[in-house]
DNA sequence: ATGATTGCAAATCTTTTGCACTGCT
DNA sequence: AGCAGTGCAAAAGATTTGCAATCAT
């Protein structure tokens, strides 16, 4: 929370107030849902505070984005554990997935391509087990994303 | 292309340009830019047509949607070769991944959590050689939005 | 004091949808 | 002929921005 300040940032009620519920949530949120969290202790904060707030704490990679294919965009505080999610295309439901299975992959990009990736918050689209072998549903699409 | 008919849905000449388009175009392209490209061979048709056609294209799995970041999603035909893409928060540059890299991760996926990772087209975001070791860039500079 | 930050309103941008008409099968 | 598919216009939803007032430093 001081870290905006040690930068340079100014530290306003707004912004801790966004910071907390953000760390407060369990696991993601998304922009409107800390609104509607910040709106019920401080009615006059606008949701377009809420996006550049995120905006600063994304360049400073205090938290995390991720599009969990849901409209709109999810975000974590990057200091708690490291994990990513499983989504499933046809039920919908995310799984999480602990950064332990990320690890080879991450040291395997840094070692043939000297790419240092992110990975903090990754999504990987495709069927879960449940959903294996029942017919055609909903729509499709594989996209990653890392925060 | 006859796939299509196949499935049952109808071959218009709008569908048959628009995946043309897709084809033609080297690695992925956004939908308005298939628009652009549409209407200079069919001025009336839609942009909005571009979207159903690609709501189709992306139900039967035979394009492949990637959020690279750039503010609109990026579509690609799926029977090109599998890959994936590097994305530079710092430079903006990609540089693509060959798909062997992630068949160890997805072959943990499924034995771990039989999940059937999709991973047509992944985005991995983080800083590429490059950047790597260029320290820290100035303020206001580019952001790599990871979406 | 002063410039970063906010609230408000309105704009932007991408994507979706309702509806009457068209044209593929 | 029948209904999936289209063009048009307008809506929807998420996110951004201009501006004057405010407030952290």
């Amino acid at each position: 929370m001081e870290s905006l300040r040690e930068v340079g940032y100014r530290l306003t009620p707004q912004r801790m107030l966004i910071i907390s519920i953000i760390h407060g949530a369990e696991g993601h949120i998304s922009a409107e849902a800390i609104h509607e969290q910040v709106v019920q202790e401080h009615p006059y904060v606008d949701i377009s505070t809420v996006y550049r707030t995120l905006q600063v704490l994304k360049k400073l990679r205090l938290v995390s984005e991720t599009n969990l294919g849901g409209g709109s965009v999810q975000y974590e505080i990057s200091e708690l554990s490291r994990h990513h999610h499983l989504v499933c295309r046809k039920c919908g439901s995310t799984f999480p997935l602990d950064d332990e299975l990320m690890e080879p992959l991450r040291a395997r990009l840094l070692e043939k391509h000297g790419f240092q990736a992110d990975m903090d918050h990754f999504a990987i689209f495709g069927v879960c087990q449940e959903c294996v072998g029942q017919g055609e549903m909903g729509a499709g699409g594989s996209e990653g994303s890392a925060g």
